[in-house]
DNA sequence: ACTGAACCTGAAACCTGATTCACGTGTCAA
DNA sequence: TTGACACGTGAATCAGGTTTCAGGTTCAGT
């Protein structure tokens, strides 16, 4: 490599079973610090203070503070696309897998309410990692609408691209809605949510498909 | 008046024509900083300095950063309130006034880019006017899907506060998403989208109406 | 020209918080 | 016991920023 910057390294990745423990509960610490507060507005000493840790400590495993934000980021982006996929696992109705699928992710989010704000933030926090965020959940969605399209489960005059846009639009939406309010959405509503969108894919039923 | 403090009303309000100037001058310098840098790392020094005025006339005319913000918002909020609703004027079949709302939202996103991250944003500065934003955005759009819905243009399996919330999700994602690229949705897009929202809604033609 | 209300000024008081760094401490194998 | 490495410390540094305030300036009206 020039003399081109290197990004320096994710700083030290914690080698003993003790580095570990410890960059771990600075994470936490984080997690909840910037839950409570805006990026802005959490302190790193309070991340510290709560981890039970020097401040210094806190850049013997992170650059500095956005790495920790990015981080967490990264980590719900992971973790949620695990979980949806988990639950989806086997499903092979496109609508069925819509309806488990955004069940799932409402679940989620009201879980992590906080956590998942941070995706949000993240616009206005690093702007790469946000993008991401929503790229890398788009991508699988719609190349499993793709599939629902060849097999004629769907509609096919809405490209997949689009068609995971307007789902995910509704479904972001919706849940930064509810979650705002108290609970996530209920039952009810989740209906009419799936009431709409199973009209606006055009599923067919599967008897009246022929593919 | 006693010893208790009263708030002080919201600061001068300019009663001179030259006030009024400095407070515009202000507000636009305000505006392009706010977009230029996150709300946090905005500085009233800059703001000040683009103005063309001393730091502390800022607070002449509001009595924080975070008021300047507000008021972008809230005017912001009333503008794009405003241009749909005349874009709208007059057009009776929901079909036809959603298309024309979209695409007239899309434009004035468009236009307004980084303005519009002001809206986003606001969850982060001042939660209650985030709300206030979309409450007001949703009640009227609401209001507008129970009519259709009454005179059976439209499905009536899907409350309108349902409904709403699904369709405002599809315009802000597919907006930010697209804006965030480099134009707004083409046509094409655009076109593709409407197919969707006509079949979710359950749309009817204007023939096949008994109502 | 004079006056008072409305405006404006910009230096300074006051805060806050991220990041650094020279120096301990814990641990374990030799 | 000791050397060496990984880990941890927290006071000090540094770089801002917001907001205040005591005192000018402008200008319409008299």
């Amino acid at each position: 490599m020039s003399a081109r910057e290197v990004k320096p390294v994710a700083p030290v990745t914690p080698v003993t079973e003790r580095g570990r423990a410890t960059r771990r509960a600075l994470l936490d610490a984080a997690e909840a610090v910037f839950e409570e507060y805006t990026y802005d507005r959490a302190a790193v000493s309070e991340i510290t203070r709560r981890a039970g840790v020097a401040q210094g400590t806190f850049y013997v495993y992170f650059p500095d503070k956005e790495a920790a934000f990015v981080e967490l980021v990264r980590d719900l982006n992971h973790d949620l696309r695990r979980t949806i996929a988990e639950a989806v696992e086997g499903i092979s109705d496109r609508l069925e897998m819509e309806r488990v699928g955004l069940r799932v992710f409402f679940d989620y989010i009201t879980e992590h309410r906080a956590l998942y704000k941070l995706v949000r933030e993240a616009e206005f926090v690093d702007e790469d990692v946000h993008r991401w965020h929503y790229r890398t959940l788009r991508s699988g969605y719609a190349r499993g609408l793709k599939a629902a399209q060849a097999e004629g489960q769907i509609a096919q005059d809405v490209e997949p691209e689009i068609l995971s846009i307007v789902l995910m639009g509704i479904a972001e939406f919706l849940g930064a809605w509810t979650v705002m309010q108290g609970r996530g959405p209920s039952d009810d509503t989740f209906e009419q949510v799936m009431r709409f969108i199973r009209r606006g894919m055009g599923y067919c039923e599967p008897e009246d498909r022929d593919d």
